[in-house]
DNA sequence: TCAAAAGTGTTCTCCCTACACCCATGG
DNA sequence: CCATGGGTGTAGGGAGAACACTTTTGA
């Protein structure tokens, strides 16, 4: 493209996807984010984004950036505001369409031109400039939102899974704590999960039985919502 | 403003607001739908909406624009997802963030440089351009997610109400039929509505008792949700 | 006096809740 | 053999679901 060749009869703004990328260390929830590479604020810590290009849609821009930060296609990524106060970005009027996503921390690895990139727990992220800590705030209450009333897990938890693992999940994300057997059992209960008459050892005890999701009644419960209580 | 002065170095595109204005009539759903005066479609009916100007952000521009059109101050609004695919607008790329209202149809009145509004029920709507099926498809959508989980009702109907008049908007909303006793036992259960030892005659037969909603549990079930179950 | 809508209570069942003991494993 | 975490069952209470008769009122 061309610079200085872009005439409007009327002033326009510009328009970015940023995108929350959520993982899940099997304790934690975690961040990734990216250090900026120019002015403004040259090595601050940020959500990744972008400008959106004129032939992309916006999920389109933030498929192709969670891409190249992550190297993961197929994501579930989700849109869920769009930040547009007028003195939100120092570079002038940009609205910014975001989105979070959630991905499995163990299959990223580090895309191709991507100079810095890190995963930051919740309770323990740098500062982040222009409104990002907002927008990164705004995801997590979405997600606490979805939680309560959809399942959530199966985009963060390896294929095979412990009962424990979920239930840290919904832990980490809640920041609540359920009773084991209660949780079990709901979740049992509800179908969400194949029991595979695997066991695998996730802490360096006991072996623990190994599950996955069943397809089926995940998607049905994430028509229909069903509801953890605590 | 003046034309043709605006010069970038990278393209941009256009930005909307549009809004999805939901009322009730005692039975049905409706939404308020435009006539467009110019073209492209002039005399399609559409929702209502407006260019984003540089020195307001989306929510106030769906404000003003609401304001315009029902002359109502201090809506109910929210931003439920923001569109953005190449074609969706023949005049160009817009992109549009979109809202939906929930307000009191007996509350609005015609704004004053308003050419052609009308309200249309669910089952009766015209024809829209644009993609504005799938905007409204969406906000019915995500009025319906919302209303299984917290309190709505607040904005759409009159200060005092009957317990049917509560249930029907239910049903309207999501479109299924409750038991009378039940929904009423649940509603009061839970504490939203205060009995206001009033009566009114809102079908030609006996009388009913009228209700408001408790703000203070109104709120707390909002932020903690409850379940309607059906 | 009849038709239409409002008001109200009980029973049954199921699920959520709280809670405690035994088993497997590695150090 | 001990510490850590995994696996499981039960008893009680509360809430949802199903269900029918009486009252008020206008026509």
């Amino acid at each position: 493209m061309q610079k200085g060749t872009y005439t409007y009869d009327y002033p326009r703004p510009m328009v970015a996807t940023d995108c929350v990328i959520f993982g899940f260390d099997g304790t934690k929830m975690q961040v990734l984010l990216v250090k900026r590479g120019e002015e403004p604020y040259k090595d601050s810590w940020v959500l990744p984004g972008g400008f959106l290009r004129m032939e992309e849609s916006a999920e389109e821009s933030a498929r192709m950036m969670l891409r190249e930060k992550t190297g993961l296609r197929e994501t579930y990524i989700e849109q869920f505001h769009t930040f547009s106060a007028p003195e939100r970005d120092v570079r002038g009027r940009v609205i910014s369409i975001a989105y979070y996503a959630l991905v499995r921390k163990q299959e990223v690895r580090q895309g191709a031109n991507v100079s810095e990139v890190g995963w930051f727990p919740l309770d323990g992220l740098p500062e982040l400039v222009f409104d990002h800590k907002d927008i990164l705030d705004m995801a997590l209450a979405k997600l606490r939102e979805r939680i309560m009333f959809q399942p959530v897990g199966f985009d963060l938890l390896p294929e095979k899974f412990t009962m424990r693992a979920l239930q840290s999940l919904y832990e980490a994300i809640l920041g609540v704590e359920f009773d084991r057997r209660n949780f079990s059992k709901k979740i049992l209960h509800v179908g969400l999960l194949t029991d595979l008459n695997e066991s695998a050892r996730s802490t360096p005890k006991r072996m623990a039985k190994l599950y996955k999701f069943n397809a089926e009644s995940y998607g049905r419960l994430k028509e229909k919502g069903f509801r953890l209580e605590f």
